[in-house]
RNA sequence: GGCCCGAUGGCGGAGUGGUUACGCAGAGGACUGCAAAUCCUUGCACGCCGGUUCGAUUCCGGCUCGGGCCUCCA
C-alpha cells in the first residue's frame, strides 16, 4: 500500500496524506446541533468519515488515532425548541444526542474517539475570544463581540472568494455595529431568562464558529491534521474558524488537509436540507425496515465528494448487493483485508472502487476482512438473512418439507407461496431448507 | 450577478490518451420436482460543438443542462 491521498479543499487537489506525528493523527469532524432528527443527508459526513478513522486506524494503529466529532448543543435553533416545548435546552439537547448516537450506530458508524459539547467548553471559547480582542483581531460592539475580518488577510481562502465578491453577493444586510461586513459574531449577549453565561462582556452565548476553534485547541491542538465536514460548511464556517483558530494562534493554520463531502439530493435533485422540507429522515427508513447496513452501503455506493441521489432504487440495490455479499462471505472470520480494496480507500476514499474490489474477491475471509475497513459485513449471514428466530415460519418450512417428502408439490409450493406473500423467501440447500425476508 | 463542482450503458458507479471496470436489473444456458441461490454466456456507454493528437470518453476551449455556496444548513 502506497500511503493514503486525499482531496485537500484547500489546495484543490489530491495530497499524499502524511500526518505531523504518525503517533497522534488528529481529525475533526463538524457534529450535529442536537434538536432534531438526523436525515439521511446528515447521515453522509458521519459515515464517510467513520470510514476516514477506520483507513487511519487499519494504517497508522488503533489507538494512533485521535477522532473527534463535535456536538453543538447551544444554539438558536435549540433555544427555540426549548421555548416551544416550553422545556429546559438540555431537555431537548438530550433527547436528540441521543436519537443521533442511536441512529448513526443504526448505521455501523462507531463513536468517535472525543465528542466535545459546546456547553461543557465555554471557559475555553472565552479564552480564546479574550485572547482575540486583546490581540486586536476581535472588537465590543453593542454588547456583542465580533471578530474582525480584516485581520485576516488570507480570509477567503478556503472558499475561494475574495472579500469584494462576498460584499457584492451579501443578501443579509449588514448588522449596523459591524466594522466590516464580512465581520462575524464571537459572542452575543442573552437575556436573563435564556440560556447564558457570565463573561467579561456580560451574560451571553458563543457564536457557532468560536465552538469548534475552540474545542479543537482544547482536545486536539492548535494544528490538527484532518478537518472534515460537508461542502456547504466550506463558507462561512470553515473560513471563519480558520481565520480564528490562526489569529489566536500566532499565524499556526489550523488544519493540514480539508476535506469535505458532497451533497446528497433527492429524486428532484435538490438538495435535502431541513429548511426545503425534502428530508428523508435516518429514523424513518430503519422504521421501515431498512437495515442501516443496508443505507451505510447506499451512502458508500458513491464517492464521498460526488453527489448522490437518494431513492428507493438505490435502498433496494444496495440490499441486494448485500444479500450477495454475506452469501459470498458465509459465515467466515474476518481474514487480512485485500490490499486491493485498501489501495482503492487510501486514493482519496475510492469506496466505489474499493466495494467492486470486494465484489471480485473469491475468499470469505478477505471479503470479510476487506469489507470490515468500510464498516461492512459486520454481522452474521445467519442474522443477516433471518433475523430473529420464528417458530412459525419454522413449522411451515417443516410441512412444506413433509410435502415434498411425500410429493405432493402443489401443498409444498402452496406453503411457499403463502410465505412470499409475507415477504419470506424459502430457499432449498443440500443442508436443508432456510429462509429470509425479501 | 460572483465563485465552485458535475455530466459515463435500463439503473448505480469507477477508471483510462489507443484493447477497460464492477454491481443491480434484463436475456439465454446449467442445476432444481418447480423455484430460489449459485455457476456459465450475453446485450447495452462515455452531454453537444470545436481544437490538440497517428488516435480523445480521457487533454484544451466554447456551449448546453444539472447541482452547491454567497453569512440557518452535512
Amino acid at each position: 500500500m502506497t500511503g493514503i491521498r486525499l482531496h485537500d479543499t484547500m489546495a484543490r487537489e489530491k495530497r499524499v496524506f502524511t500526518p505531523a506525528d504518525p503517533e497522534r493523527v488528529t481529525l475533526y469532524v463538524c457534529g450535529p446541533t442536537v434538536y432534531n432528527r438526523a436525515h439521511i443527508g446528515n447521515a453522509r459526513p458521519a459515515v464517510v468519515f467513520d470510514v476516514l478513522s477506520r483507513l487511519l486506524r487499519h494504517v497508522y494503529g488503533r489507538d494512533e488515532v485521535v477522532y473527534a466529532r463535535n456536538v453543538t448543543d447551544v444554539d438558536d435553533k435549540i433555544i427555540e425548541a426549548a421555548r416551544a416545548e416550553g422545556v429546559d435546552p438540555s431537555v431537548i439537547t438530550e433527547r436528540f444526542e441521543r436519537h443521533y448516537l442511536d441512529d448513526m450506530g443504526a448505521l455501523g458508524v462507531a463513536p468517535p474517539d472525543l465528542a466535545p459539547h459546546a456547553t461543557r467548553n465555554i471557559g475555553d471559547m472565552v479564552a480564546m475570544i479574550a485572547r482575540l480582542i486583546e490581540t486586536g483581531n476581535a472588537y465590543e460592539a453593542d454588547g456583542h463581540v465580533l471578530f474582525n475580518v480584516p485581520s485576516d488577510p488570507d480570509y477567503g481562502a478556503l472558499g475561494r472568494r475574495d472579500r469584494e465578491a462576498m460584499i457584492a453577493g451579501a443578501r443579509v444586510e449588514v448588522a449596523s455595529y459591524k466594522k466590516d461586513p464580512a465581520d462575524f459574531v464571537l459572542w452575543k449577549p442573552s437575556p436573563d431568562e435564556m440560556i447564558g453565561w457570565d463573561s467579561p462582556w456580560g451574560r451571553g452565548r458563543p457564536g457557532w464558529h468560536i465552538e469548534c476553534s475552540a474545542m479543537i485547541e482544547r482536545h486536539l491542538g492548535r494544528t490538527i491534521d484532518i478537518h472534515g465536514g460537508g461542502l456547504d460548511l466550506i463558507f462561512p464556517h470553515h473560513e471563519n474558524e480558520i481565520a480564528q483558530s490562526r489569529c489566536a494562534h500566532e499565524g499556526a493554520p489550523l488544519a493540514r488537509y480539508w476535506v469535505h463531502n458532497g451533497f446528497l439530493s433527492m429524486a428532484g435533485s435538490e438538495k435535502m436540507s431541513k429548511s426545503l422540507g425534502n428530508v428523508v429522515l435516518v429514523g424513518e427508513l430503519l422504521e421501515q425496515g431498512h437495515k442501516g447496513e443496508t443505507l451505510r452501503l447506499a451512502l458508500l455506493s458513491a464517492h464521498y465528494r460526488q453527489p448522490l441521489e437518494w431513492s428507493s432504487a438505490l435502498v433496494a440495490q444496495s440490499k441486494a448487493t448485500l444479500d450477495r455479499l454475506y452469501r459470498a462471505a458465509g459465515d467466515a472470520p474476518a481474514g487480512a483485508a485485500d490490499e486491493g480494496v485498501l489501495e482503492a480507500l487510501a486514493d482519496d476514499l475510492n469506496t466505489p472502487l474499493a466495494l467492486s474490489r470486494i465484489a471480485a474477491l473469491d475468499d470469505p475471509a478477505a471479503i470479510k476482512g476487506s469489507a470490515a475497513l468500510l464498516g461492512l459485513l459486520g454481522d452474521s449471514s445467519a442474522s443477516w438473512f433471518q433475523g430473529e428466530g420464528d417458530a412459525r415460519v419454522d413449522a411451515l418450512i417443516a410441512a412444506r418439507a413433509e410435502a415434498k417428502a411425500s410429493r405432493d408439490f402443489a401443498t409444498a409450493d402452496r406453503i411457499r407461496a403463502d410465505l412470499a406473500g409475507e415477504g419470506i423467501l424459502l430457499e432449498d440447500t443440500p443442508t436443508g431448507t432456510i429462509w429470509r425476508r425479501a
